[in-house]
DNA sequence: GAATATAGGACTGGAGAGGTCGCATATGCT
DNA sequence: AGCATATGCGACCTCTCCAGTCCTATATTC
């Protein structure tokens, strides 16, 4: 349906509010949960997913929590959304289960390849300091 | 997960053929599933529902089959995709059953929204016409 | 050692995608 | 007329997978 999911969503909410407060150190998932009302143990899935792709560093134990692992220019959304969902393509064509029946026969998957290159592209040109710029744009906008 | 659903990868590949067979008139459900080994069943019901949306036309009995209801450069990837899973948007923010609980605090719509005015350009400047010209390129490239 | 974190596996409910079937209707052919 | 072949459409079924919960282990602070 060509739908991030819910957890993706989850993500990108979660890296964006810890750009937001990174000058405050770690915060913890149940904080974030808390702000945008997400379900904590979902959110602390996916933040363990993100923290094991290298986009976040997580502290144990009391006031511990997750940050960011590097500046947030260097995080887009598409790092985010392949960390979670796994790589973004947007036909069936191929996955690990091998090749749809219909994949010899094709003739509008170079089409859609095409497309989903222009997806991936503009998805990884948002970084979160992007996203944090008031007056920002799309880059070859 | 950001993919299109079978459907509408069997719309696309439907549109097509008869984009590449416009000229032989009607074509049946039952031939163009042959070709591309998808369910004719199934295949019925999406050609269906691309002639309720005015992009195919249909004619019944013996001989009957599907045609384009217009030339292949007025039919965009993105008419068929919306006439199938309805319309593109990437986010779960607001469906047709209401927002989700996170709208009011959400600090990634915006961003997100735009990213999907992107996918939605680039899958509407995509024509059948064009899908079919061997040295096409999406617009803006 | 109590409280509060993350780490991660097992499990469940439910929505929705993918597909089938049957029947009505329309058309062409003999 | 009668049959074969189409579309039109609703009901139904199955099965995958997302979303969410729960439990236990581990780490850290006070």
């Amino acid at each position: 349906m060509l739908k991030l999911s819910k957890k993706a969503d989850y993500g990108l909410l979660a890296v964006n509010h810890l750009t937001l407060y990174r000058s405050q150190g770690s915060v913890s998932a149940r904080d974030i949960g808390k702000t945008y009302r997400i379900p904590v143990g979902l959110l602390a899935k996916v933040l363990q997913r993100l923290v094991q792709k290298g986009l976040l560093k997580s502290e144990h134990g009391a006031n511990g929590g997750y940050r960011l692992a590097k500046p947030a220019e260097f995080i887009s959304a598409l790092d985010v959304i392949s960390a979670i969902d796994g790589p973004v393509v947007i036909t069936s064509c191929k996955t690990e289960r091998g090749e749809c029946v219909q994949t010899p026969a094709c003739t509008v998957k170079e089409p859609l390849r095409r497309v989903n290159d222009r997806i991936v592209e503009a998805l990884s040109s948002l970084s979160f300091a992007h996203i944090n710029n008031p007056t920002f744009r799309l880059a070859a906008n």
